[in-house]
DNA sequence: ATATAAAATGAACACTGTTTAATTAAACAG
DNA sequence: CTGTTTAATTAAACAGTGTTCATTTTATAT
């Protein structure tokens, strides 16, 4: 009797099917992947592909956890520690944002599925031990108790600068904004925006 | 001989397909749109359709377009003029953002298209006289040169704060975030950060 | 070599957008 | 009222989609 394959050579096979995924979605973007194409380019027939994946979906999503976890990685690679607390947020954001900027597709879609077990990617910033909210957070909450920051809820706060950066990432993409001074311009004129509006000063 | 429709005949025929599209999104979304549903409940057969919309983008297109008409019209009537520039731009970003987030689909589906067609549209609120965008970067260089505010570029700025508040929106529906109380402290918190940081003012 | 079970296939189903030949319907002339 | 003409509509087909499942192939243990 023909013996069941062991774990380690279905996830070969699984790996081979990502990566012809990841190639129709570099020629053709997201929208290009078909079973069929996926099947053809990993020398298998249609109904192969659903030994190893449940469905399209779960196929398509582990594609995108794995191109999102590419973008995650540049964050956690720029180290930057003999900055001062503001500039090393400052440079892990901007960071976050070059790599979202070279995988548009990924990035636009982890960050636009409402799909449940996608969202939940997305909190992998807010829940990971070291993530960027939580560094963010801390750095904030910091700044509340030494008095330097104004009054405010660090975890609202944290958030609305992910969001906002999240914005300006999401239309350079939209609007195909391609030149990296503008693109520098842009976020550093955000930042200054965001952080200089923490500081605690009385309105003129 | 059978005349030919006049365009007034047309146009209700045209309607009478967009507003059954509509009807279609507001049950299953923009994905649950097809030639063949929408031509059922308009009472003809799918290739008829075809003879008032050239293909199914322009027909989605054109419920988009709408859609989105209607969350610029919550804009545009909110007036609230006796009040301050500051105060005036918040409540018309507060007016947009909800008429955004009762209209999520619509919403989604305009910002984030690259669709060149669509892309045009978002810039309505950059290029229409009395647009969103426009007070808002009147507004910025009043306040740089009467000196109240820091120096910077009104346009970048004012994209800056529409982007910013765009992303906070766009994470608002994906997470569902529905409570009416959360939804304004995030908005307001925002603005805050924003217009703080417009300030004139020496960091600390 | 043969029996057996797992892997892979191929065909089918129900759906999609779109095109086009054939049909139906309406308005005019005689 | 009857053709004729022409526009509106339809029905059928095509090529594509995701998915399922009976059938076939393949690899292994006996």
């Amino acid at each position: 009797m023909r013996k069941k394959m062991d774990d380690e050579q279905r996830r070969v096979i699984r790996e081979k099917i990502l990566v012809c995924t990841k190639s129709i979605v570099e020629e053709e973007g997201f929208e290009g992947i078909s079973i069929r194409k996926v099947a053809e380019l990993a020398g298998y027939t249609p109904g192969s592909i659903y030994q190893y994946f449940e469905n399209k979906d779960v196929l398509v999503r582990e594609v995108i956890k794995e191109g999102y976890e590419k973008i995650l990685e540049a964050v956690l690679s720029e180290t930057g520690h003999s900055l001062t607390i503001e500039k090393q947020i400052r440079q892990k954001f901007k960071a976050y944002t070059r790599a979202a900027m070279e995988m548009p597709d990924y990035y636009k879609a982890v960050m636009m599925n409402d799909d449940k077990a996608i969202v939940g990617m997305t909190s992998v910033l807010d829940n990971a031990s070291n993530g960027a909210i939580i560094i963010l957070e801390k750095a904030i909450k910091k700044g509340i108790d030494s008095n330097e920051f104004k009054e405010g809820n660090p975890k609202i706060i944290a958030r609305i600068i992910w969001a906002s950066n999240f914005g300006l990432t999401m239309r350079m993409i939209t609007e195909k904004i391609n030149d990296e001074e503008t693109i520098n311009a842009f976020m550093d004129e955000q930042f200054d925006l965001l952080f200089n509006g923490l500081q605690k000063k009385e309105r003129t």
